[in-house]
DNA sequence: CGGAAGCTTGAATATGCTCAACACGGGTGG
DNA sequence: CCACCCGTGTTGAGCATATTCAAGCTTCCG
């Protein structure tokens, strides 16, 4: 840590600092980029930083929970977040992927009404509650950003609905793949992908309304179809993102 | 129509008009006290209405065609507002449903990536998609009541995404009965509910992502089962909401 | 009254689930 | 170093749930 960086903030509470340095975490995120952080000014964006703390979580480490009282938001920097649902006897349902630099967090919300894990190992910026939704109130820009996301999130949800309810098991996994296909390569007018899976087969099977035995056989019949290649259970190669697509359904 | 309100309009093309009455229309409107219209003042409301117009659908019409260009957004006033996506093959799945006082349209979108279709008699209050966005970028209060409207319909989303992937047939159905029964009586503390189905078993089997043969039997089983009674296949009676929450899974 | 649309019911079928066995890889400890 | 174990994934056999196909029944409306 920087000792001006200490001395500065024990002085300053409750006082407008002027030409505080922009975080250089700040620098290189992506949150900065595409996320919440591109639409704030320089002060504000070093008022939010001055608040924030960047955490890094393994893979299957939970970040919030159904019925926890939501105090903090989050960027997630890297890594891949899966958000779900459970029943009372315990069956599951994974409704929704985050990537960096999307914006984790229910807006407004007192409690969470569902888990976040980290899928893959995954990095946050922590932000409090309080700070964020105070900046939303001042920064229209920013309210707008956050509306836009959710907007982008509520489209993939309905997306996501006719998979659940009107897909063969092949078509959901062919969908998962040509998801994560998709996402990890945006310049995909490219024929050939290839990948690594984030997902264990479990969560894949709970993402797709699926048992991970029914999930495991389809892979091996995409496989088997030359519409994929596999090693090691989760490196993934899609020869031609074309004839997945159309296995979609 | 009025006849001073149509030489006003004539006359007042580009021109700020002080003192426009609140059209009648609106005092009574449902938009005005929940919906977009309760954050806007007087002015504004004037000004939007001035663009607005009441519409009435009938039951199956669309309002809203995918891959349509978007021109206009709206309020629903009465009536139920049905989503949905379809396949390539046919296959169809409704993605929610709307009732008074939803914004209906996606805000920012060039076209339309649903379906809207009129599931009863619906009244609409179309708006100039132009006007609409030129008066959220204005009033960051209007833009915060869409968030949180749409923030709600993500949570919405999510909850279904698990009934669409991990219920049984009759949990289903049961979810549906629930969500329809408490959302036309929001005091539902009292045990028993009477309502009139708004979809029909072929929209229901999209919505739940089931055949109709399947809805109507799980619909004899919930009823010899005693937690419901049916009148003219329409008509239902919950007499017990909370049995009914437990047939919810 | 007759026809159409919407709904229910039954029998046969298929898709995905359950239960069970086994394979593979990485880590731990004797 | 090897044996063992645990987590993860694959495969098979039998089964259950929801679908398909087909027939018949209400209800609504001309």
């Amino acid at each position: 840590m920087n000792k001006n960086e200490g001395k500065l903030a024990l002085a300053s509470e409750h006082k407008d600092v002027h030409k505080r340095e922009l975080p250089i975490i700040c620098c290189s995120c992506e949150a900065r980029q595409r996320g919440m952080c591109g639409v704030l000014d320089e002060d504000e964006l070093i008022e939010l930083a001055r608040h924030s703390r960047q955490v890094v979580c393994r893979a299957g480490e939970q970040l919030i929970s159904d019925s926890e009282t939501i105090e903090s938001y989050a960027s997630v920097t890297r890594g891949v977040v899966k958000l779900s649902k459970v029943l009372e006897d315990g069956r599951q349902q994974v409704v929704g992927l985050q990537f960096s630099p999307d914006f984790l967090g229910r807006l407004f919300g007192r409690q969470s009404a569902i888990n976040a894990d980290a899928a893959s190992e995954v990095e946050l910026c922590r932000m409090p509650k309080s700070v964020v939704e105070r900046m939303v109130a001042q920064n229209p820009a920013l309210e707008g950003r956050l509306l836009e996301q959710t907007l982008r999130e509520l489209d993939e949800a309905r997306e996501w609905m006719v998979t659940l309810g009107r897909k063969t098991a092949k078509e959901k996994v062919a969908s998962f793949l040509y998801l994560i296909a998709t996402h990890k390569d945006p310049a995909h007018d490219d024929r050939s992908v290839v990948f690594d899976l984030p997902l264990t087969r479990a969560d894949i099977a709970d993402f797709l309304g699926l048992t991970i035995e029914t999930v495991s056989r389809q892979f091996t019949r995409l496989r088997t179809n030359g519409v994929i290649e596999i090693e090691n259970h989760r490196h993934v190669l899609v020869a031609d993102l074309r004839r997945l697509k159309n296995s979609c359904g």
